[in-house]
RNA sequence: GGCUCGUUGGUCAAGUGGUUAAGACACGGCCCUUUCACGGCCGUAACAGGAGUUCAAAUCUCCUACGAGUCACCA
């Protein structure tokens, strides 16, 4: 059974690289029918940010990603909370000590300190004290650490993605397990737990990939079976740069905000740094549970491209239901727009191919309630073979017909138009274009002519043609 | 600086010794159309550089360049 865990730091934002790590662990897991732990690593206190654990929850919930086991769900092997557990990790520090694989260190930080300015590692100073010594040292109650012996020799370890890894050892400090006032460092405790949970597969960005020798190490020195690695390559922001949980401009909660939709974002991310055995490119969760291969994971890293996710959202809008589109594009239209007696339903409709967010729609229909002060210029159209003369022309002729017409429907207009291209031999366009813009008084709308003056009524269109025309014959 | 990793169009990427080097986004053009959008068609654009192995290299080896990660009593 494949277990994979998300063991998060709470210290601010989810970024769109969090979630993704999270997402190819949870894929890992449910691809072969797995199971998926969230565990919380909070064991530096100075760095917790308020309701970072929330986010970290709201988060995994609107993605869809279900873990198996949790601090909120609990699980067998709980507490899922790392500060939960925190003086559990003492006693296997000591069992090293017994073991001659790990000691006591009582170097102050004065001494530390010189080293480190010259950058060297630390010379291991305390590994050679004598039993006395190290009595003597714990009675007098002098501040200590743990550290582990690292051996002579070469490290050697093998990554799903990146291969083969071979480090010297000596590239290695004695690394501390425990610090000097009790709690396991990181490295030390993700150890611990992820043997105790029974992680099979750690999964985690390739900032780890140096370190894991460490790790392996430390398996070894407790004879407990190494995991398998998998370190997923970095997800950079359009500058190239890493994504910073402080900054949120890749941050999950702030791409909700935008208007994004959570199905949209996993799909889009599932591809950075991933890609699938045809050439597939749309989703769902389940079929990505379904499709996900180790083996397509990207060994360099991807710049995370805003246009293309917003391209992705749109066809996630065009491709919705149309009853769902409706429900979810509803309050923002009857927010946004005054005019009251719409065809909601076939203004959604109307949008739902012109736009790539939700919120977007209403700025479609802005010219409804006001007719934009618009410049005259816009009645000359190349291609339909418009210009200010002839639009002038047609919308006179228009404009007594259209209070003539007794049945206001888009059909009876239209019907009325047709009439009056045929028996004038008119362009199809040079009299839709002119009636379009004299009513919408922009270049572009989502929808034609005679869609806006049902929309309308007759009395507004009417009055919006005689605009028109006072407009153009001022303008001679 | 040491160590480790990476480098295919502007971006995401396929590719595992023989391909006209896919596809998607973006960009440009054309078509459809009462505008716009959708849709359809077409186009611009890439193997970081060098040396080697081989009949044949984006693919294997080495070197160089560039980029990144990491070297904490942070996680």
């Amino acid at each position: 059974m494949i277990r994979t865990r998300f063991a998060p730091s709470p210290t601010g934002f989810m970024h769109i690289g969090n979630l993704r790590t999270a997402l190819y662990e949870y894929l890992i897991a449910k691809s072969a029918g797995g199971q998926f732990i969230l565990r919380i690593e909070d064991t530096d206190q100075n760095r917790l940010v308020k309701d970072a654990e929330k986010i970290i929850f709201d988060t995994l919930k609107i993605s869809g990603l279900k873990y198996d086991e949790g601090p909120d769900i609990g699980g067998e092997f709980g507490p899922y909370i790392q500060s939960q557990r925190k003086f559990s990790y003492l006693k296997y520090a000591l069992q090293l000590i017994d073991e001659g694989k790990a000691y006591y260190c009582f170097c102050d930080k004065e001494r530390l300190d010189s080293l480190h300015k010259k950058n060297l590692p630390y010379d291991r100073h305390c590994r050679y004290l004598s039993q006395e010594q190290i009595q003597t040292n714990l009675d007098a109650k002098i501040p200590y650490v743990i550290r582990q012996i690292i051996p002579e020799g070469k490290t050697t370890f093998k990554d799903e993605v990146y291969g083969q890894i071979t480090v010297d050892n000596s590239q290695l400090d004695d690394q501390i397990l425990i610090k000097s006032d009790d709690l396991p460092t990181y490295n030390f405790a993700n150890v611990i737990d992820d043997h105790l949970m029974q992680i099979t597969h750690v999964v985690r960005g390739c900032e780890y990939l140096s370190s894991t020798p460490k790790y392996n190490l430390l398996y070894e020195a407790f004879g407990w079976q190494i995991p398998v690695y998998v370190h997923l390559p970095l997800i950079l922001d359009e500058n190239g740069e890493k994504l910073s949980k402080r900054k949120s401009s890749a941050s999950f909660q702030d791409l909700i905000q935008t208007g994004f939709l959570p199905q949209a974002i996993i799909n889009y991310i599932a591809l950075l740094g991933w890609s699938p055995e045809n050439n597939r490119e749309f989703f769902t969760l389940k079929e990505l549970e379904n499709e996900f291969k180790i083996k397509g994971l990207s060994k360099s890293p991807a710049i995370f491209d805003l246009n293309k996710l917003r391209w992705m959202n749109g066809e996630y809008i065009k491709n919705m239901d149309e009853g769902k589109f409706y429900e979810l594009v509803l309050p923002y239209l009857k927010n946004s727009i005054q005019k009251s007696d719409l065809d909601y339903k076939q203004l959604a409709k109307m949008s739902q191919s012109r736009i790539n967010f939700v919120h977007e729609a209403p700025d479609l229909f802005d010219f409804i309630d006001k007719l934009p002060n618009y410049d005259t210029n816009l009645f000359i159209h190349k291609k339909m073979k418009t210009n200010l003369e002839n639009s002038l022309e047609v919308l006179k002729i228009i404009l007594p017909k259209l209070h003539e017409l007794l049945i206001w429907t888009e059909d009876s207009i239209k019907e009325l138009l047709m009439k009056i291209v045929n028996e004038m031999n008119l362009k199809t366009g040079q009299i839709f274009w002119p009636l379009r813009t004299a009513l919408s008084g922009k270049e572009s709308t989502p929808c034609g002519a005679t869609e806006i003056a049902q929309m309308l009524g007759k009395s507004e269109t009417i009055k919006r043609v005689n605009i028109a025309i006072e407009k153009l014959t001022e303008g001679k």
